[in-house]
Parts: C-alpha cells; structure tokens; sequence
DNA sequence: GCCAGCGTTTCAATAATTGAAACGCTGCTG
DNA sequence: CAGCAGCGTTTCAATTATTGAAACGCTGGC
C-alpha cells in the first residue's frame, strides 16, 4: 500500500465526516501512528484538501470544492443538460438527473430537483448500480463495453435475480428506446430512462425518479415520453442544432 | 518534497487542465519520469480521482465532484446565505456572493450571479487577497486574527500601497460597517461588501460585484444598503432567527 | 516495414516513510 | 493546586517504499 493510498484514505475519510475530527481518532481509524497520521495530513493541509480547526481538529478543506467544481464545470454534457432537467423537472415538478458512465461505472452528473416533500434527490458525482436501475439497463442495451457488469447484487425484492432474465429485459430496452425501474433498486423508488443518442454513440442518459405511487399516477406512457423529449433535447444541444 | 505532495501536484493539474493530458506531457510538466507518474496516478486512478479515456490520456475524476460537494453541503453559512444571494442578485441583476476566512485565506463560499452580458462571476473555492478587496477590508477590520496578511501585492494603480494607507482605510470601515474597493484589486470591477455578524464574530461578507460603470450608476448608498440588508438577513438565519 | 512515441513493467540504488518515544500544552480531577 | 491523562507535534534510527533508466509490447505515421 503506497503512502499516496494512505493520504486518500485520509481525504476520503475526513470528507465523508461531517464534523472536525482529532487527529488521535482519525489515526485509530486509518490504523496509523498519529506521527504518520500528521506527517500524510501535513501536505493536505498546505494545499487546503484539508483544515485545522482552532482547537487542531482536521476536516476536508476547501481546495476539495474548487477541485470538484473544475470537474463539473468541463463537461459539456452536464452544461448542455442542466437547462432541459430544470424544464422538466419545473413542468412535472418531479426529479429529472443526468447519468453517464466513466471508467465502467454509472455516475450521476447533473440533477435538476422535483417539489415534493418526498422526492428523490441523487448526489452528484454518487454512482448507481448497472443491474438494478433504468440507466444500466440502458446502458446494457446501447453501449455495454462502457460498463462493466458485476455480479446482480440483490436490493429488493424485484432486483432481477438472473443473468438470463436481465438479458431479455434488456432486449426489451433496446427495441422500445427506454428503460423503467420499479422498486428494484430501493424500495419506493421508480424510474424512467431515456438514451442520449449523438454520433451514434451513447452519451448518456435521462432519468426521471419519483415515488413508485406518483409514478403510477403520472402513467408509465407519459412518464417514458417526458424522458425521450428531454433526452432528444439534450442530444440536439449538444450537436449544436439548438441555440 | 513528499510523495504525497508529487501526488498532489499531479491531480491539481489535472483538475486545471480542460484536457486530457497525455502521460508523457504529465510527467514533462511535473519533471519526474513517465514510470513514476505513471505509479503515482494509480491509486488517483483506482479511487476515481482522475481517469484514463479511451486512449490512455488522463484527466480529473469524477469522485473530486463528489468530494467537493460534500464539503460544499456541510456549509450552513453556504446554504443559508444562498437564497439571501439570489434574491438580492434577481433584484439589482448583479452578482452577489458569500466569502468567509479558512486558515487565514479568503474563499468564495456560495454566489448568485447576475444577469449581465459583462458580469462578475467568482468561482466558487476561489481565494481572493485580503488587502486589496471589500471583504478583505471587513475582515481586518472586524476579525483580523482570521486573516493573514502578506505583503501588499500591486494589482492596479488604485491598490492600497502603504500599511499606513491600509489602516486608515480599515478604520473607516470599522467605523461605517462596510467596504467598498473601485478597481483596487482589478481594473473595471467594484465591490460593495458588508460584514455578517453573529454572536459578536465574524462570520463571513457578502459581497456585491459590478463593473465599475454601473456600480456608479447604481450609486454607492444603495449598494452598501443592498449589502448590509443582505448580510443582515443571513445572520438572522444562521441565528435561526427566520425560517 | 520501419521508426518514433506511447503507456506500462521491471529492479537495484536510493531516499522517504515509519513509529516509539518524548515534548509542551490543555483541561480535568482528586 | 498538584497530578494526570490526553492532545497535537517533533525527533531519529530502522525500515520500506520510491526512484528512474531500461526494456516491453503496442499503435499510428511515413
């Protein structure tokens, strides 16, 4: 294990950690001296990854931000997509996200929030699972050397259970153009995914995610339109077709 | 020099880079060997930190979103100062925003910008100097132990150039309860900012920034008004005061 | 078909990491 | 108020990971 791991393990650690921490617990955690746990920590702090309180507690620093925003800022996808999840989501007053996949795994890029009290509210930068959501199973249809498929976890109750029985599912997506996903993520959650088509490459997707009873309320047809139009939207901006 | 520190300069040029950058071109530009970047990069790799595309390029990865926002969100200041920034920022059409003091350094914390063709549009993490600025100013005056203050660095003919002059100039803002800065840091903006007290500290400034031209058009009384009554606000929220 | 350049791997020489111990300090406690 | 426990920090010989030239397999251009 390199001391670079080492230091990550400490970045991630002390990001994840909503309040300071002392250096004697984060070493404990990190099974570390605290010298060596000061020593990794020094760097971070030079450059702002982390911060010391007044009392000489640690927590992430700023500099993470700045870093975060950099990565977010330089994806025309997520620039190009923002203006047509807000429209949506304002119309529906439901959630609409944006996923992509990156180095195999599926990664929520931009999100544009719905109204409800209850009401699904992806992180950024979080990643979804290939097997259980409509975005995988998408990306499963249009693009699977993007992904990399590993064993089908089961998270409920309607995860789809087997190879075989995933692959006629997708052969479904691929015939209709979009993809849903009731319940068989997390209990409640439902889903409708549409493809980001452009150079004849998959870019990405759109997902709308509500509570399974607002999804049935809404009507599985309406739901997958809204779903398409935002998608074809997306893809037309970004071949520069829409001002 | 710790390999840490060699790790870091690796991902904060790749998060500058709007590219990908090639391994060769990485290494040229850190002055190590490609085989040691190359080592270097791997754990930033396997934690997502940075990515390789199709190609073997590399280029910052998406978990720096991620980390950035959960620093971002564990911001009460942030989050309660957004909607006071929007709405002052939808009424003037200027950009307003957040800055507060972390381990000495002034940071952009939150913004909302404004409607202009020619607007200001501070990134968010980004430092700003403390002698040259509005909020620099409220700091000195009002939480000088928060701030360190380097030298006096010449960005225009209008920055403050003596210790002296800086004083005086940080009296009056004591006394009057804001600051302004014409061009002092950067030719054509100003920058009205007012101090966010609570619990008899400091707790950070909102800042209006403009082009010079309108910002005299706006008039300085009721920019520092604008200001005050933002900052204001976001106290009695911290406070807990409004709901 | 060749050459140049790429990302990657290897391995002995080297330089940084390690961690127990000690320091100065703070806050609690008998 | 003295004693103590625990903190963040510093130190330094023993250890271990880092280093970088060289070579590998590969791709794309000439």
């Amino acid at each position: 294990m390199s001391t670079i791991d080492k230091a990550l393990d400490a970045l991630f650690l002390l990001s994840e950690r909503a309040q300071a921490l002392r250096l004697a617990d984060l070493a404990r955690e990190l099974g570390m001296p605290r010298s060596s746990a000061h020593r990794i920590l020094a760097p971070l702090v030079k450059r702002g990854l982390a911060e010391q309180d007044g009392d000489g507690r640690y927590r992430a620093g700023f500099a993470l931000m700045a870093l975060g925003l950099n990565v977010a800022s330089r994806e025309p996808l997520a620039t190009a997509a923002k203006p047509v999840l807000e429209t949506a989501a304002a119309e529906l007053g439901e959630t609409f996200f944006l996923v992509v996949a990156r180095a195999g795994r599926l990664v929520v890029l931009e999100k544009a929030e719905g109204n409800g009290f209850l009401r699904a509210a992806p992180r950024l930068g979080a990643n979804v699972p290939v097997h259980a959501t409509a975005v995988g199973k998408l990306y499963l249809a249009f693009a699977p050397e993007l992904v990399t498929l590993d064993e089908l976890a089961r998270y409920t109750p309607a995860t789809v259970r087997s190879r075989k029985a995933l692959d006629s599912e997708v052969d479904r997506v691929r015939a209709q153009g979009w993809a849903t996903n009731v319940e068989e993520w997390q209990a409640g959650l439902a889903v409708a995914a549409a493809p980001i088509m452009s150079h004849g490459q998959l870019q990405g997707a759109v997902a709308l995610a509500t509570v399974t009873a607002r999804f049935t309320a809404i009507g599985s047809t309406t739901a997958t339109r809204r779903v398409v139009h935002a998608a074809e939207g997306i893809a037309l901006r970004i071949e520069g077709r829409r001002p």
